[in-house]
DNA sequence: CTCGATTGTCTAGCAGTGCTAGGGTCAGGG
DNA sequence: CCCTGACCCTAGCACTGCTAGACAATCGAG
Protein backbone atom coordinates (compact mmCIF):
# COMPACT_ATOMS: atom_id res chain seq x y z
CA UNK A 1 0.00 0.00 0.00
CA UNK A 2 2.53 2.55 1.15
CA UNK A 3 4.70 1.58 -1.78
CA UNK A 4 1.94 2.50 -4.19
CA UNK A 5 1.40 5.72 -2.34
CA UNK A 6 5.06 6.60 -2.60
CA UNK A 7 4.99 5.92 -6.31
CA UNK A 8 1.95 8.07 -6.80
CA UNK A 9 3.62 10.84 -4.86
CA UNK A 10 6.76 10.56 -6.96
CA UNK A 11 4.69 10.65 -10.11
CA UNK A 12 2.93 13.79 -8.95
CA UNK A 13 6.28 15.34 -8.08
CA UNK A 14 7.61 14.55 -11.50
CA UNK A 15 4.56 16.04 -13.13
CA UNK A 16 5.07 19.26 -11.20
CA UNK A 17 8.71 19.19 -12.24
CA UNK A 18 7.72 18.93 -15.89
CA UNK A 19 5.38 21.90 -15.67
CA UNK A 20 7.85 24.01 -13.70
CA UNK A 21 10.66 23.18 -16.10
CA UNK A 22 8.56 23.95 -19.15
CA UNK A 23 7.59 27.27 -17.65
CA UNK A 24 11.15 28.13 -16.73
CA UNK A 25 12.47 27.21 -20.15
CA UNK A 26 9.70 29.18 -21.85
CA UNK A 27 10.42 32.28 -19.79
CA UNK A 28 14.13 31.99 -20.41
CA UNK A 29 14.19 31.25 -24.12
CA UNK A 30 10.62 31.44 -25.40
CA UNK A 31 8.11 28.69 -26.14
CA UNK A 32 9.87 27.81 -29.40
CA UNK A 33 12.75 26.55 -27.31
CA UNK A 34 10.46 24.27 -25.31
CA UNK A 35 10.87 21.11 -27.34
CA UNK A 36 10.04 17.69 -25.98
CA UNK A 37 13.67 16.68 -26.29
CA UNK A 38 15.06 19.66 -24.40
CA UNK A 39 12.35 19.36 -21.78
CA UNK A 40 13.04 15.65 -21.34
CA UNK A 41 16.75 16.31 -20.99
CA UNK A 42 16.20 18.97 -18.33
CA UNK A 43 14.03 16.73 -16.18
CA UNK A 44 16.56 13.96 -16.75
CA UNK A 45 14.11 11.50 -18.25
CA UNK A 46 13.51 10.37 -21.79
CA UNK A 47 10.87 11.88 -24.06
CA UNK A 48 8.22 9.17 -23.72
CA UNK A 49 7.97 9.92 -20.00
CA UNK A 50 6.42 13.27 -20.88
CA UNK A 51 3.71 11.43 -22.75
CA UNK A 52 2.89 9.28 -19.75
CA UNK A 53 1.89 12.49 -17.94
CA UNK A 54 0.46 14.59 -20.76
CA UNK A 55 -1.16 13.79 -24.07
CA UNK A 56 1.27 16.05 -25.81
CA UNK A 57 2.95 19.42 -25.83
CA UNK A 58 -0.42 21.19 -25.90
CA UNK A 59 -1.40 19.78 -22.54
CA UNK A 60 1.88 20.89 -21.03
CA UNK A 61 1.20 24.40 -22.24
CA UNK A 62 -2.28 24.09 -20.79
CA UNK A 63 -0.89 23.07 -17.40
CA UNK A 64 1.39 26.10 -17.35
CA UNK A 65 -1.58 28.27 -18.31
CA UNK A 66 -3.68 27.00 -15.42
CA UNK A 67 -0.89 27.63 -12.97
CA UNK A 68 -0.59 31.15 -14.31
CA UNK A 69 -4.32 31.78 -14.09
CA UNK A 70 -4.32 30.86 -10.41
CA UNK A 71 -1.44 33.22 -9.72
CA UNK A 72 -3.01 36.01 -11.71
CA UNK A 73 -6.24 35.71 -9.74
CA UNK A 74 -4.34 35.92 -6.48
CA UNK A 75 -2.38 39.01 -7.39
CA UNK A 76 -5.41 40.80 -8.83
CA UNK A 77 -7.40 40.17 -5.66
CA UNK A 78 -4.49 41.34 -3.53
CA UNK A 79 -4.11 44.51 -5.54
CA UNK A 80 -7.80 45.29 -5.49
CA UNK A 81 -8.20 44.78 -1.77
CA UNK A 82 -5.29 47.12 -1.08
CA UNK A 83 -6.89 49.93 -3.09
CA UNK A 84 -9.54 52.45 -2.06
CA UNK A 85 -12.79 53.15 -3.82
CA UNK A 86 -14.37 51.60 -6.92
CA UNK A 87 -12.23 53.64 -9.26
CA UNK A 88 -9.07 52.86 -7.32
CA UNK A 89 -9.83 49.16 -7.35
CA UNK A 90 -10.34 49.16 -11.10
CA UNK A 91 -7.03 50.95 -11.61
CA UNK A 92 -5.22 48.58 -9.26
CA UNK A 93 -6.74 45.63 -11.06
CA UNK A 94 -5.53 46.90 -14.41
CA UNK A 95 -2.04 47.53 -13.12
CA UNK A 96 -1.85 44.08 -11.52
CA UNK A 97 -3.01 42.44 -14.73
CA UNK A 98 -0.52 44.24 -16.96
CA UNK A 99 2.23 43.76 -14.45
CA UNK A 100 1.62 40.03 -14.47
CA UNK A 101 1.72 39.95 -18.26
CA UNK A 102 4.96 41.91 -18.27
CA UNK A 103 6.68 39.81 -15.63
CA UNK A 104 5.52 36.43 -16.97
CA UNK A 105 5.36 36.84 -20.73
CA UNK A 106 5.63 33.15 -21.52
CA UNK A 107 2.96 32.18 -19.01
CA UNK A 108 0.72 34.92 -20.34
CA UNK A 109 1.28 33.59 -23.84
CA UNK A 110 0.32 30.09 -22.70
CA UNK A 111 -2.86 31.43 -21.14
CA UNK A 112 -4.20 33.63 -23.89
CA UNK A 113 -2.31 33.19 -27.13
CA UNK A 114 -1.11 29.63 -27.48
CA UNK A 115 -3.29 26.60 -27.84
CA UNK A 116 -3.27 24.76 -24.55
CA UNK A 117 -6.38 22.80 -25.39
CA UNK A 118 -8.39 24.66 -22.74
CA UNK A 119 -12.02 25.64 -23.03
CA UNK A 120 -12.92 29.25 -22.31
CA UNK A 121 -16.22 30.88 -21.44
CA UNK A 122 -18.02 27.55 -21.09
CA UNK A 123 -19.15 25.27 -18.29
CA UNK A 124 -16.23 22.98 -19.03
CA UNK A 125 -13.81 25.83 -18.47
CA UNK A 126 -11.26 24.83 -15.80
CA UNK A 127 -11.75 26.41 -12.39
CA UNK A 128 -8.59 28.57 -12.32
CA UNK A 129 -9.66 30.32 -15.50
CA UNK A 130 -13.17 30.91 -14.23
CA UNK A 131 -11.70 32.18 -11.01
CA UNK A 132 -9.38 34.65 -12.69
CA UNK A 133 -12.34 36.05 -14.59
CA UNK A 134 -14.31 36.16 -11.34
CA UNK A 135 -11.54 38.19 -9.71
CA UNK A 136 -12.04 40.79 -12.41
CA UNK A 137 -15.81 40.66 -12.24
CA UNK A 138 -16.00 41.06 -8.46
CA UNK A 139 -14.13 44.32 -8.54
CA UNK A 140 -15.62 45.77 -11.69
CA UNK A 141 -19.30 45.40 -10.98
CA UNK A 142 -19.36 48.70 -9.15
CA UNK A 143 -17.86 50.63 -12.07
CA UNK A 144 -19.79 48.96 -14.88
CA UNK A 145 -22.34 51.75 -14.88
CA UNK A 146 -26.10 51.74 -14.72
CA UNK A 147 -27.87 49.47 -17.15
CA UNK A 148 -24.64 47.81 -18.23
CA UNK A 149 -24.34 44.07 -17.76
CA UNK A 150 -21.35 43.55 -15.43
CA UNK A 151 -20.23 40.42 -17.25
CA UNK A 152 -20.18 42.22 -20.56
CA UNK A 153 -18.34 45.16 -19.06
CA UNK A 154 -15.77 42.83 -17.55
CA UNK A 155 -15.22 41.19 -20.93
CA UNK A 156 -14.59 44.56 -22.54
CA UNK A 157 -12.29 45.63 -19.73
CA UNK A 158 -10.37 42.40 -19.94
CA UNK A 159 -10.11 42.52 -23.73
CA UNK A 160 -8.75 46.06 -23.61
CA UNK A 161 -6.10 45.08 -21.09
CA UNK A 162 -5.30 42.04 -23.20
CA UNK A 163 -4.81 44.25 -26.24
CA UNK A 164 -2.44 46.53 -24.38
CA UNK A 165 -0.54 43.57 -22.96
CA UNK A 166 -0.06 41.70 -26.21
CA UNK A 167 0.70 44.67 -28.44
CA UNK A 168 3.26 45.89 -25.95
CA UNK A 169 4.80 42.45 -25.61
CA UNK A 170 4.99 42.04 -29.39
CA UNK A 171 6.62 45.47 -29.72
CA UNK A 172 3.70 46.81 -31.65
CA UNK A 173 3.38 49.68 -29.18
CA UNK A 174 6.21 51.79 -27.77
CA UNK A 175 6.90 50.44 -24.28
CA UNK A 176 7.71 53.76 -22.68
CA UNK A 177 4.11 55.06 -22.71
CA UNK A 178 2.63 51.92 -21.21
CA UNK A 179 1.55 53.56 -17.97
CA UNK A 180 -0.05 56.55 -19.63
CA UNK A 181 -2.05 54.23 -21.85
CA UNK A 182 -3.22 52.24 -18.85
CA UNK A 183 -4.31 55.37 -17.03
CA UNK A 184 -6.19 56.66 -20.04
CA UNK A 185 -7.95 53.35 -20.54
CA UNK A 186 -9.08 53.03 -16.94
CA UNK A 187 -10.11 56.66 -16.96
CA UNK A 188 -12.47 56.11 -19.83
CA UNK A 189 -13.81 52.67 -19.02
CA UNK A 190 -14.45 53.15 -15.32
CA UNK A 191 -16.50 56.20 -15.92
CA UNK A 192 -18.18 56.50 -12.55
CA UNK B 1 16.34 44.67 -73.11
CA UNK B 2 12.71 43.74 -73.44
CA UNK B 3 13.66 40.19 -72.62
CA UNK B 4 15.02 41.31 -69.28
CA UNK B 5 11.89 43.32 -68.68
CA UNK B 6 9.71 40.34 -69.41
CA UNK B 7 11.73 38.24 -66.97
CA UNK B 8 11.44 40.87 -64.28
CA UNK B 9 7.72 41.04 -64.86
CA UNK B 10 7.41 37.27 -64.62
CA UNK B 11 9.41 37.27 -61.44
CA UNK B 12 7.16 39.92 -59.94
CA UNK B 13 4.12 37.93 -61.01
CA UNK B 14 5.47 34.85 -59.37
CA UNK B 15 6.20 36.75 -56.19
CA UNK B 16 2.61 37.96 -56.09
CA UNK B 17 1.48 34.40 -56.71
CA UNK B 18 3.50 33.19 -53.74
CA UNK B 19 2.00 35.78 -51.42
CA UNK B 20 -1.53 35.19 -52.68
CA UNK B 21 -1.16 31.44 -52.36
CA UNK B 22 0.27 31.67 -48.87
CA UNK B 23 -2.62 33.89 -47.85
CA UNK B 24 -5.20 31.61 -49.38
CA UNK B 25 -3.72 28.52 -47.79
CA UNK B 26 -3.50 30.24 -44.41
CA UNK B 27 -7.13 31.33 -44.57
CA UNK B 28 -8.26 27.90 -45.62
CA UNK B 29 -6.28 25.72 -43.23
CA UNK B 30 -4.43 28.02 -40.86
CA UNK B 31 -0.80 29.15 -40.84
CA UNK B 32 0.37 25.80 -39.53
CA UNK B 33 -0.62 24.31 -42.86
CA UNK B 34 1.49 26.85 -44.75
CA UNK B 35 4.67 24.84 -45.07
CA UNK B 36 7.32 25.63 -47.63
CA UNK B 37 6.70 22.30 -49.31
CA UNK B 38 2.95 22.73 -49.65
CA UNK B 39 3.38 26.30 -50.78
CA UNK B 40 5.94 25.27 -53.38
CA UNK B 41 3.69 22.54 -54.65
CA UNK B 42 0.74 24.92 -55.01
CA UNK B 43 2.69 27.44 -57.06
CA UNK B 44 4.09 24.54 -59.07
CA UNK B 45 7.73 25.28 -58.35
CA UNK B 46 10.24 23.64 -56.07
CA UNK B 47 10.98 24.87 -52.55
CA UNK B 48 14.23 26.74 -53.28
CA UNK B 49 12.34 29.07 -55.60
CA UNK B 50 10.60 30.52 -52.55
CA UNK B 51 13.98 31.39 -51.11
CA UNK B 52 14.96 33.28 -54.22
CA UNK B 53 12.09 35.68 -53.49
CA UNK B 54 12.04 35.73 -49.69
CA UNK B 55 14.64 35.15 -47.04
CA UNK B 56 12.39 32.62 -45.40
CA UNK B 57 8.92 31.87 -44.18
CA UNK B 58 8.94 34.93 -41.93
CA UNK B 59 9.26 37.27 -44.87
CA UNK B 60 6.36 35.59 -46.62
CA UNK B 61 4.22 36.15 -43.55
CA UNK B 62 5.43 39.74 -43.53
CA UNK B 63 4.40 40.22 -47.15
CA UNK B 64 0.90 38.94 -46.39
CA UNK B 65 0.76 41.27 -43.40
CA UNK B 66 1.63 44.32 -45.49
CA UNK B 67 -1.02 43.44 -48.02
CA UNK B 68 -3.53 43.14 -45.22
CA UNK B 69 -2.52 46.45 -43.67
CA UNK B 70 -3.13 48.24 -46.96
CA UNK B 71 -6.58 46.68 -47.28
CA UNK B 72 -7.46 47.43 -43.68
CA UNK B 73 -6.54 51.09 -44.13
CA UNK B 74 -8.75 51.31 -47.21
CA UNK B 75 -11.79 49.79 -45.58
CA UNK B 76 -11.43 51.83 -42.41
CA UNK B 77 -11.25 55.06 -44.39
CA UNK B 78 -14.23 54.03 -46.47
CA UNK B 79 -16.26 53.22 -43.39
CA UNK B 80 -15.34 56.45 -41.64
CA UNK B 81 -16.13 58.68 -44.58
CA UNK B 82 -19.57 57.09 -44.92
CA UNK B 83 -20.43 57.86 -41.31
CA UNK B 84 -21.73 61.04 -39.74
CA UNK B 85 -20.27 62.93 -36.83
CA UNK B 86 -17.14 62.25 -34.72
CA UNK B 87 -18.87 59.61 -32.63
CA UNK B 88 -20.31 57.91 -35.71
CA UNK B 89 -16.95 57.83 -37.40
CA UNK B 90 -15.33 56.25 -34.36
CA UNK B 91 -18.03 53.59 -34.24
CA UNK B 92 -17.75 52.92 -37.98
CA UNK B 93 -13.99 52.63 -37.63
CA UNK B 94 -14.30 50.09 -34.84
CA UNK B 95 -16.80 48.02 -36.79
CA UNK B 96 -14.65 48.08 -39.93
CA UNK B 97 -11.60 47.00 -37.93
CA UNK B 98 -13.32 44.11 -36.21
CA UNK B 99 -15.04 43.11 -39.39
CA UNK B 100 -11.72 42.88 -41.15
CA UNK B 101 -10.27 40.75 -38.37
CA UNK B 102 -13.27 38.47 -38.51
CA UNK B 103 -13.26 38.06 -42.27
CA UNK B 104 -9.49 37.65 -42.65
CA UNK B 105 -8.36 35.84 -39.52
CA UNK B 106 -5.14 34.51 -41.01
CA UNK B 107 -4.15 37.87 -42.44
CA UNK B 108 -4.93 39.51 -39.13
CA UNK B 109 -2.76 36.93 -37.41
CA UNK B 110 0.09 37.68 -39.80
CA UNK B 111 -0.22 41.38 -39.08
CA UNK B 112 -0.41 41.42 -35.32
CA UNK B 113 0.34 38.04 -33.81
CA UNK B 114 2.88 36.21 -35.91
CA UNK B 115 6.44 37.25 -36.46
CA UNK B 116 6.72 38.65 -39.95
CA UNK B 117 9.97 40.40 -39.22
CA UNK B 118 8.33 43.82 -39.48
CA UNK B 119 9.18 46.85 -37.38
CA UNK B 120 6.32 48.64 -35.64
CA UNK B 121 6.08 52.13 -34.18
CA UNK B 122 9.45 53.19 -35.58
CA UNK B 123 10.76 55.18 -38.52
CA UNK B 124 11.68 51.96 -40.27
CA UNK B 125 8.07 50.78 -40.05
CA UNK B 126 6.81 49.95 -43.57
CA UNK B 127 4.45 52.48 -45.10
CA UNK B 128 1.29 50.31 -45.18
CA UNK B 129 1.51 49.81 -41.42
CA UNK B 130 2.05 53.50 -40.75
CA UNK B 131 -0.83 54.24 -43.07
CA UNK B 132 -3.23 51.89 -41.30
CA UNK B 133 -2.40 53.58 -38.02
CA UNK B 134 -2.85 56.96 -39.69
CA UNK B 135 -6.31 55.93 -40.85
CA UNK B 136 -7.24 55.37 -37.23
CA UNK B 137 -5.57 58.55 -36.02
CA UNK B 138 -7.23 60.80 -38.61
CA UNK B 139 -10.69 59.82 -37.49
CA UNK B 140 -10.07 59.64 -33.77
CA UNK B 141 -8.43 63.00 -33.14
CA UNK B 142 -11.81 64.63 -32.74
CA UNK B 143 -12.95 62.19 -30.04
CA UNK B 144 -9.71 61.96 -28.10
CA UNK B 145 -10.89 64.58 -25.66
CA UNK B 146 -9.34 67.77 -24.39
CA UNK B 147 -5.81 67.48 -23.09
CA UNK B 148 -5.42 63.93 -24.38
CA UNK B 149 -2.64 63.26 -26.84
CA UNK B 150 -4.37 61.94 -30.00
CA UNK B 151 -1.60 59.44 -30.71
CA UNK B 152 -1.88 57.96 -27.26
CA UNK B 153 -5.65 57.80 -27.50
CA UNK B 154 -5.38 56.05 -30.85
CA UNK B 155 -3.02 53.50 -29.39
CA UNK B 156 -5.46 52.74 -26.60
CA UNK B 157 -8.38 52.55 -29.00
CA UNK B 158 -6.46 50.25 -31.29
CA UNK B 159 -5.26 48.03 -28.45
CA UNK B 160 -8.80 47.63 -27.16
CA UNK B 161 -10.07 46.62 -30.57
CA UNK B 162 -7.14 44.26 -30.91
CA UNK B 163 -8.01 42.65 -27.62
CA UNK B 164 -11.60 42.11 -28.66
CA UNK B 165 -10.54 40.76 -32.05
CA UNK B 166 -7.97 38.28 -30.77
CA UNK B 167 -9.90 37.00 -27.77
CA UNK B 168 -12.95 36.46 -29.95
CA UNK B 169 -10.90 34.73 -32.63
CA UNK B 170 -9.25 32.49 -30.06
CA UNK B 171 -12.64 31.58 -28.62
CA UNK B 172 -11.77 33.22 -25.31
CA UNK B 173 -14.92 35.34 -25.53
CA UNK B 174 -18.40 34.16 -26.51
CA UNK B 175 -18.86 35.21 -30.14
CA UNK B 176 -22.53 36.04 -29.86
CA UNK B 177 -22.05 39.21 -27.80
CA UNK B 178 -19.40 40.66 -30.08
CA UNK B 179 -21.50 43.59 -31.24
CA UNK B 180 -22.65 44.57 -27.79
CA UNK B 181 -19.06 44.59 -26.61
CA UNK B 182 -18.02 46.79 -29.50
CA UNK B 183 -20.82 49.25 -28.79
CA UNK B 184 -19.95 49.42 -25.12
CA UNK B 185 -16.29 49.99 -25.86
CA UNK B 186 -16.88 52.78 -28.34
CA UNK B 187 -19.43 54.29 -25.99
CA UNK B 188 -16.88 54.59 -23.22
CA UNK B 189 -13.79 55.50 -25.19
CA UNK B 190 -15.28 58.10 -27.50
CA UNK B 191 -16.75 60.01 -24.65
CA UNK B 192 -17.50 63.28 -26.38
C1' DC C 1 26.65 28.96 -86.06
C1' DT C 2 29.30 27.60 -82.17
C1' DC C 3 30.97 27.86 -77.77
C1' DG C 4 31.72 29.51 -72.93
C1' DA C 5 29.42 31.89 -69.18
C1' DT C 6 25.58 33.04 -66.66
C1' DT C 7 21.18 32.44 -64.95
C1' DG C 8 17.66 29.72 -63.27
C1' DT C 9 15.71 25.55 -61.31
C1' DC C 10 15.63 21.05 -59.30
C1' DT C 11 17.02 16.90 -56.55
C1' DA C 12 18.72 15.46 -52.44
C1' DG C 13 19.97 16.16 -47.96
C1' DC C 14 20.73 18.31 -43.11
C1' DA C 15 19.35 19.12 -38.50
C1' DG C 16 15.60 19.70 -36.05
C1' DT C 17 10.35 18.93 -34.60
C1' DG C 18 6.21 16.11 -32.09
C1' DC C 19 5.10 11.69 -31.19
C1' DT C 20 5.15 6.33 -30.70
C1' DA C 21 6.21 1.21 -31.22
C1' DG C 22 8.85 -2.21 -29.25
C1' DG C 23 12.20 -4.27 -26.33
C1' DG C 24 14.51 -4.62 -22.00
C1' DT C 25 15.09 -3.99 -16.96
C1' DC C 26 13.88 -4.14 -12.42
C1' DA C 27 10.93 -4.49 -8.40
C1' DG C 28 6.64 -6.84 -6.01
C1' DG C 29 3.81 -10.54 -4.86
C1' DG C 30 3.00 -15.43 -4.74
C1' DC D 1 13.13 -18.09 -5.95
C1' DC D 2 10.77 -17.22 -9.94
C1' DC D 3 7.28 -15.10 -12.57
C1' DT D 4 4.62 -11.15 -13.76
C1' DG D 5 3.69 -6.60 -14.60
C1' DA D 6 4.91 -1.85 -14.30
C1' DC D 7 8.14 1.27 -15.91
C1' DC D 8 11.41 3.50 -18.94
C1' DC D 9 14.57 3.88 -22.84
C1' DT D 10 16.31 3.28 -27.61
C1' DA D 11 15.19 3.82 -32.08
C1' DG D 12 12.42 5.33 -35.54
C1' DC D 13 8.47 7.69 -38.32
C1' DA D 14 6.79 11.53 -40.86
C1' DC D 15 7.15 16.02 -40.85
C1' DT D 16 9.36 20.99 -40.52
C1' DG D 17 12.51 25.18 -42.46
C1' DC D 18 16.31 25.70 -45.10
C1' DT D 19 20.49 24.89 -48.37
C1' DA D 20 24.44 22.76 -51.17
C1' DG D 21 25.47 21.16 -55.42
C1' DA D 22 24.24 19.21 -59.88
C1' DC D 23 21.99 20.14 -64.06
C1' DA D 24 19.75 22.43 -67.98
C1' DA D 25 18.40 26.36 -70.56
C1' DT D 26 19.51 30.75 -72.30
C1' DC D 27 22.41 34.59 -73.55
C1' DG D 28 26.27 37.25 -75.66
C1' DA D 29 30.79 37.06 -78.02
C1' DG D 30 33.56 35.58 -81.70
Amino acid sequence: MSVQERKQRERADRERLIVATARELAEQQGWDAVTTRRLAERIEYSQPVLYSHFRGKREIIGAVALQGAAELAVSMRAAASAADGPRGRAAALARAYLDFALRNPAVYEAMFQLDGGLAFAQESTPQPLKDAFAALLENLEEVAGAGVHPGLFTEVFWASLHGLATLTKARRLPPEDAERRTDLLVDRLASL
